[in-house]
RNA sequence: GGUGGAGUGGCCGAGAGGCGAGGCAGCGGCCUGCAAAGCCGCGUACACGGGUUCAAAUCCCGUCUCCACCUCCA
């Protein structure tokens, strides 16, 4: 499989450092408000990317952190008269629910920073002790130039940035970066050998990784804008305390709206909440792959709308197609060419094309009741549950009971009996009407060939 | 000041020297009692100006516009 490296920015063909395993860590969100679309993107493509490692018997391991003590948290806190750790866990939680809503697969382990200070700690002392790091007033800083290869994943050179205009004191060079902060009077803080503080941002994800992944691990990614500073800090602590680290880097573009980075946009009609008012989980996450995770994607409701509309061909299909095929065991198989828009740095536009086409091909075969539809069938579902989109996969499936199903299915088929028999009487003003009635409760009835098919309008919620 | 990315038909969005990805919308047809769905057909798009080449959306030079990052960010 060919991947994009940011690091060494070129698409490098991926193999795992261990035989028949994948170590992942993505860095997840700073819980300091609620998900707006933009922040499910990285974890969409990192969870399409581990089930196609499992779907190549790869074990997976997959971690995602949590940011749950920050400068933004303590200030929302101070915001809406909370406590800062009940703000963090409410936002966690909608996160969590966020990312389930959008049909990701729950990572192997989701560590929160604050139950990493230890381990943080003693990474810092390393630091400390190889002369990476300095202590000053109570914190402690990593001096950059200290370690040769800073900005090498950003490709910046120290001396042309512009210098941290931030007032904190004791700093050697403006471009040194925190790793532990002194607390100031009234804010949390936990004991270090340096005194009362709390971790700088960019040691957490470097302890974390290292607690559950170890000194090398295969991928690592985040967001376009964790790039820098984040990531380089990352890399430059780590591979300073003496771990080698990620061997790829994997970053995500943004969703964008009017050009703009999204989290830039004001407002709450981005939040995923309030976008699942309007649109169904599953049409939102096949939105979010319509477009290459290196490009932008432009939001807005006409596109979202627009592919909802795209999705329900699909989805049409197969649940159509399921009717007339019975019995069958969803065994993966794809068409090659699937598998190679995969492979090919995970192009899930192209993927999105290829499933069309095979639509069109099974809504042929539906219509002319040739043999190939159950393969098709299956091929289609196998694409569509490989990224996660699966419209008969059970965490998309409504939640209402067998039960409801069969006493409406009971009534409805009635309904469609009586019209029929309209219809073959060439009373089509009953037949109209009673279609019209039923359409008023939100159930479609379509004609075809061999007889009446009734479905639920696609509502949300 | 430094670094990186982008500009594709009405819209979204792939592609990266020669065959017009795919979808949405629109138009025409088939099917249908009428619909709906489906299928078939219809488009001469690549910011602008030069250049290289038998051939450029794709490569080169220049210009314009937009976006992101430079120690708070998916």
């Amino acid at each position: 499989m060919k991947l994009y490296d940011s690091y060494s920015r070129s698409l490098r063909d991926f193999i795992p450092l261990k035989n028949g395993e994948v170590s992942m860590y993505l860095c997840g969100a700073t819980v300091q408000g609620s998900p707006h679309i933009g922040h499910m993107r990285s974890t969409i493509v990192f969870d399409i990317l581990r089930r196609y490692f499992e779907f190549k018997n790869l074990k997976v391991l997959f971690v995602r952190n949590v940011t749950d003590i920050d400068d933004k948290i303590l200030h929302n806190a101070g915001h809406e008269d909370s406590s800062w750790w009940e703000l963090a866990s409410k936002y966690e939680l909608e996160f969590s629910k966020a990312y389930e809503n959008l049909g990701n697969i729950v990572p192997s382990i989701e560590p929160r920073a604050t139950g990493h200070i230890p381990q943080m700690i003693e990474m810092i002392e390393k630091l400390i002790e190889k002369n990476h790091a300095y202590v000053a007033e109570g914190s402690v800083w990593f001096a950059v130039n200290s370690f040769k290869e800073y900005g090498k994943l950003s490709g910046q050179k120290v001396e042309e940035m512009l210098a941290a205009q931030d007032l904190d004191k004791g700093k050697k060079d403006p471009h040194d970066f925190a790793l532990w902060k002194k607390s100031k009077d009234g804010e949390p803080f936990w004991n270090s050998p340096w005194g009362k503080g709390r971790p700088g941002w960019h040691i957490e994800c470097s302890a974390m990784a290292k607690t559950y992944l170890g000194e090398k691990f295969d991928i690592h990614g985040g967001g376009l804008d964790l790039q820098f500073p984040h990531h380089e800090n990352e890399i430059a602590q780590s591979k300073a305390s003496g771990n080698d680290f990620a061997n790829f880097w994997v970053h995500n573009y943004w969703v964008t709206q009017s050009g703009e980075k999204m989290s830039k946009s004001l407002g709450n009609s981005l939040k995923v909440k309030e976008v699942l008012t309007r649109f169904r989980p599953i049409e939102v996450r096949f939105y979010l792959l319509s477009a290459h995770y290196r490009s932008n994607l432009e939001f807005s409701d006409q596109a979202l709308s627009e592919a909802a509309t795209a999705f329900s061909r699909i989805e049409q299909f197969v649940l159509r197609a399921s009717e007339k095929v019975k019995n069958y065991k969803l065994d993966l198989q794809f068409p090659q060419e699937f598998i190679n828009a995969i492979e090919d740095d995970l192009a899930t536009p192209l993927t999105i094309s290829i499933i069309h086409e095979y639509v069109t091909r099974g809504n042929t075969a539906l219509t002319s009741n040739t043999s190939n539809l159950a393969d098709t069938l299956k091929e289609v579902r196998s694409m569509l549950h490989l990224l996660g989109l699966d419209p008969m996969s059970s965490n998309w499936i409504s939640k209402s009971s067998n039960e409801e199903k069969e006493a409406l299915d009971k009534l409805i088929s009635e309904l469609l009996r009586k019209r029929n028999e309209a219809r073959a009487n060439k009373d089509f003003a009953l037949a109209d009407s009673m279609r019209d009635a039923l359409k008023n409760a939100g159930i479609l009835i379509e004609d075809g060939a061999d007889g009446s098919r009734w479905t639920i309008e696609k509502e949300v919620k």
